[in-house]
RNA sequence: GCCCGGGUGGUGGAAUUGGUAUACACGAGGGACUUAAAAUCCCUUGGGUGAAAACCCUUGCGAGUUCGACUCUCGCCCCGGGCACCA
């Protein structure tokens, strides 16, 4: 009854691997492929328990894969690059790449004690040259066809990180990585054209087998609006201009009382002879753009704004003149950074005209006809104050005074998104340079294909400069180079790429992952492709799989792929919390360290309680209270081989009691049906039920044993693989182990369907819906033997007696009802 | 503010389509073995009344639909996550 984790542990993850049996060829004869694939962890440093919450229930699903017959390839690798490799290095005072490899090395070390099913062979490394040659050649595709572009665009800019941040790593107005509060800046930078992308990757959502609420993320993510845009003349002295706006709210258009421009909006710049205030204006103007995002945030209940006078917009569904403001709750970039101002029915509007004493006219009144309120009235109705469409519903206006407008050539309909543009240019050392030369004779050139890659040089000096550029700009030797053009005298671009352009295409490079011709070839594409189990973290829902889905689609257009979704089905782990319930972080020192858990438990023990602990998507406070459980659990299975029945011939199987040859096969199907649901603790605690009834049986045949350990090998590897060995007739040699003696390529037992169907139930007997008796019968049963059965209870009897029954429902197979 | 989740014993959690609420495990209490402890095994374990049989109450709170609600509907409270002036 012994159990030895440690010593059985290590030896069998030394076999398989010497063996190689979880190595995944690209084509095995009768087999199916399978890509199972978790989410490319950073090179962060040490792995937490979350970790291996992430790869280890996983591993049981690729395993479980695996015995059911697919050529499971699940591969592993490193997102190398970025931002906290920086910081951390800064802080320790060593280099951004030693910091990195030495961490990718403790990384292996750590993940090899899960004795998972890793393809090593595959392994990739975002940072090596070989890996980001090709993250360098994936933006030239994308620059070759106008989908990578240099704009000057505004940006987050954090102060102390001294870099541009994307919109996702600014939260709550504060950087992510350092919480300094961030600023608008303007600067020039690389983006990727990803919205000309936006309706595709909204409409396809609906095909993939992901969360729904993933789905509903993304596409809210995307943003989709749909409106028209309405030319609003705009009349001076000696003046006349239009300025188009952006609505949903058509049918509101005759409560438009006011127009509200962005502060950076181009009409104000562009007139400004026409102002008669241009100071007070342009003040406002200049004030708005060094608010950080966190003051304009903070204001969202606080409006201001600025009149624009001397110009007067006209309303085109009454020609009515209305006043023009300047305001900074109105943004630049959504819509065309105007808007027409309805106070009556947007919360917004009837604030800022409250406080500048504008006039507030209703134009649709409420369904229930409620009440008169100091609040805007923002659902639908029916319109009044709204000449000859006073009457109708919102939702037909809304189309009828669109129509009408178009006819008269003022507007059109119009679709926008929230999604932007993906600025990918990053001010640091620690990624990939991004391969264009400016040359002052070319302007911008891309850098050849044939002298890819653009090595990352080893420079001393990586910290951020306090110019904004990159560290990159201090090497002469980097920057100075020939145009590829005309081959004079050039620059490099200095900066870097987002780290998430590394991981928007690693999962094709895991197919063929030391190809030197090309990223990966379209033989091995075509065996692999798309993933067929993706797993990771929620908190890359909206970034990393909406960038790997904008990529597989490019991939694809340019002809490289024949599929544009990456990831068909999506399943996402939930977070460990400290001890505490808090996010495990170092500051709170509350991080569990897997491998202190892993010594004093074992792997198996480690991988069975975090399936064990609950809902894999749901996550937890770790809490070791319960692992005893576990424990017990594995030692009572390797307790259970000295009941193994000596006689193996085929009637010693049919000595069997009955009852348990069917928990045996119930368990079979149970546990295959809740590994392909992700509920692996149901599945954990119906291997326990049958453990608990082989306790109570004298003796088990071979059979079943061997059933038991299959069931139970996606979870416990090592322990099933030490106990499949140890029932062979000759002693176990190591040396001779060969893969097709492992019990992981055993296949997955079947189950016998006519053997679990259930012969007798407990009819349950209710009265007025409340149990009050549980008879064992004989299923089928029909509806008139079921009530002879209640009626002729006794605890029945007592209830109904002198009452009158009113009805009975009978549940063929459950219960019987009886209504008094 | 908006959008998603979630709230079940002392604890982690189960209940797959509206049909036996509390599976499985932890912890706790009692017992066996032992000089003793650990380990192991057995019994009890949602709350209440009761000697027992039995009955009543119980899935965050309040209502509703239903023969029957953890499950569906409405209102409210609390917790977690995401978004945040998107016209």
């Amino acid at each position: 009854m012994s159990y030895n984790p440690a010593k059985i542990e290590k030896k069998w993850q030394k076999a398989w691997e010497k063996t190689g049996i979880y190595l995944a060829p690209d084509k095995v004869k009768g087999k199916k492929n399978f890509y199972h694939l978790v989410m490319l962890p950073y090179t962060s440093g040490d792995l937490h328990i979350g970790h291996w919450y992430n790869f280890a229930p996983a591993d049981v699903y690729a395993r479980f894969k695996r015995m059911q017959g697919f050529n499971v390839m699940s591969p592993i690798g490193f997102d190398a690059f970025g931002l906290p490799a920086e910081n951390a290095a800064i802080k320790n005072r060593i280099h951004p790449k030693t910091w990195t490899y030495k961490n990718i090395k403790k990384m292996k070390k750590q993940l090899r004690l899960i004795g998972a099913v890793y393809d090593w062979s595959r392994e990739i490394i975002t940072s090596e040259p070989n890996y980001y040659k090709w993250t360098q050649w994936m933006f030239l595709q994308l620059y070759k066809k106008g989908l990578a572009y240099r704009a000057k665009v505004p940006a987050n800019w954090c102060p102390s990180c001294k870099t541009v941040l994307a919109n996702e790593q600014v939260v709550e107005g504060k950087c992510e990585r350092c919480e300094s509060e961030v600023f608008q800046k303007e600067i020039e930078q690389w983006l990727f054209k990803i919205t000309e992308s936006a309706e595709d990757l909204l409409e396809n959502l609906e095909e993939l087998d992901w969360p729904e609420n993933t789905k509903t993320m993304q596409r809210n993510w995307i943003g989709k609006s749909l409106g028209w845009e309405v030319k609003f003349k705009a009349k001076g002295l000696n003046f006349s201009s239009e300025i188009p706006v952006f609505t949903t709210r058509t049918d509101t258009l005759f409560g438009a009382t006011y127009l509200v421009l962005a502060p950076e909006h181009k009409f104000i710049a562009d007139n400004l002879s026409f102002i008669t205030n241009q100071r007070t204006l342009k003040k406002y103007i200049e004030e708005s753009k060094k608010k950080t995002e966190r003051e304009r945030i903070s204001e969202v209940k606080e409006k201001t704004g600025i009149e624009v006078r001397g110009i007067k917009a006209i309303n085109p569904v009454n020609n009515r003149e209305i006043p023009i403001f300047v305001a900074d709750y109105v943004l630049m970039n959504y819509g065309t950074g105007a808007i027409m101002s309805v106070p009556a029915h947007d919360q917004r509007d009837y604030d800022f005209a409250k406080k500048y004493n504008l006039p507030i006219i209703k134009v649709v009144k409420p369904k229930n006809g409620s009440g008169v309120s100091d609040k805007a009235y923002e659902g639908e109705g029916v319109l009044m104050n709204s000449g000859r469409f006073i009457g109708m519903k919102s939702s037909e206006a809304k189309e009828r005074i669109g129509e009408w407008l178009s006819q008269k050539g003022l507007d059109k309909k119009k679709v926008y998104y929230k999604l932007r543009d993906w600025t990918i240019s990053r001010q640091r050392y620690w990624g990939a340079p991004i391969p264009m030369v400016f040359c002052q004779k070319c302007g911008w050139q891309p850098v050849k294909e044939r002298d890819l890659p653009v090595l990352l040089p080893k420079i001393k000096d990586f910290r951020p400069t306090t110019d904004g550029k990159s560290p990159l700009a201090k090497s002469k030797k980097f920057l100075e180079t020939f145009c590829p053009k005309c081959n004079g005298p050039a620059k490099r671009e200095t900066d870097t790429m987002d780290t998430f352009v590394c991981s928007s295409w690693y999962y094709l490079r895991y197919t063929d992952s030391s190809n030197e011709k090309i990223f990966a070839s379209k033989q091995k594409i075509k065996t692999w492709l798309p993933v067929n189990m993706y797993i990771g973290g929620s908190e890359h829902i909206v970034l990393h799989l909406l960038y790997s889905r904008f990529f597989t689609r490019a991939l694809k257009d340019f002809g490289y792929l024949s599929f544009k979704e990456p990831f068909l089905t999506l399943r996402h782990q939930g977070i460990i919390l400290g001890s505490d319930g808090q996010k495990m972080s170092k500051s709170k020192g509350n991080i569990i360290d897997p491998d202190i858990q892993v010594r004093k438990y074992g792997s198996d023990v480690i991988r069975m309680y975090l399936c064990f602990m609950g809902p894999y998507n749901q996550g937890g406070p770790w809490n070791i209270k319960g692992i005893g459980g576990v424990v017990r659990f594995l030692k009572r299975v390797s307790g259970q081989k000295s009941k193994i029945r000596s006689d193996e011939s085929a009637s010693s199987n049919s000595k069997e009691n009955p009852a348990f040859k069917k928990l045996i096969h119930q368990t079979i199907k149970k546990v295959k049906e809740d590994i392909e649901g992700f509920r692996f603790n149901t599945a954990i605690s119906s291997l326990m039920i049958l453990i608990n009834a082989i306790d109570k049986e004298k003796e088990i045949s071979v059979i079943n044993y061997k059933i038991l350990l299959r069931l139970l090998s996606p979870f416990a590897p090592h322990l099933t693989e030490q106990l499949w060995q140890e029932i062979k007739p000759d002693k176990l040699k190591l040396k001779e182990f060969k893969p097709k003696d492992s019990i992981h390529n055993q296949p997955w037992p079947e189950y016998n369907p006519k053997l679990i169907t259930k012969k007798q139930i407990y009819l349950i007997i209710q009265i007025n819906g409340r149990v009050r008796d549980k008879i064992e019968v004989k299923v089928p049963l029909n509806r008139k033997i079921a009530e002879e059965l209640a009626f002729s209870s006794q605890k029945v009897g007592k209830w109904i007696k002198g009452k009158k029954v009113k009805r009975v429902i009978f549940v063929p197979g459950k219960l019987i009802n009886i209504v008094i």
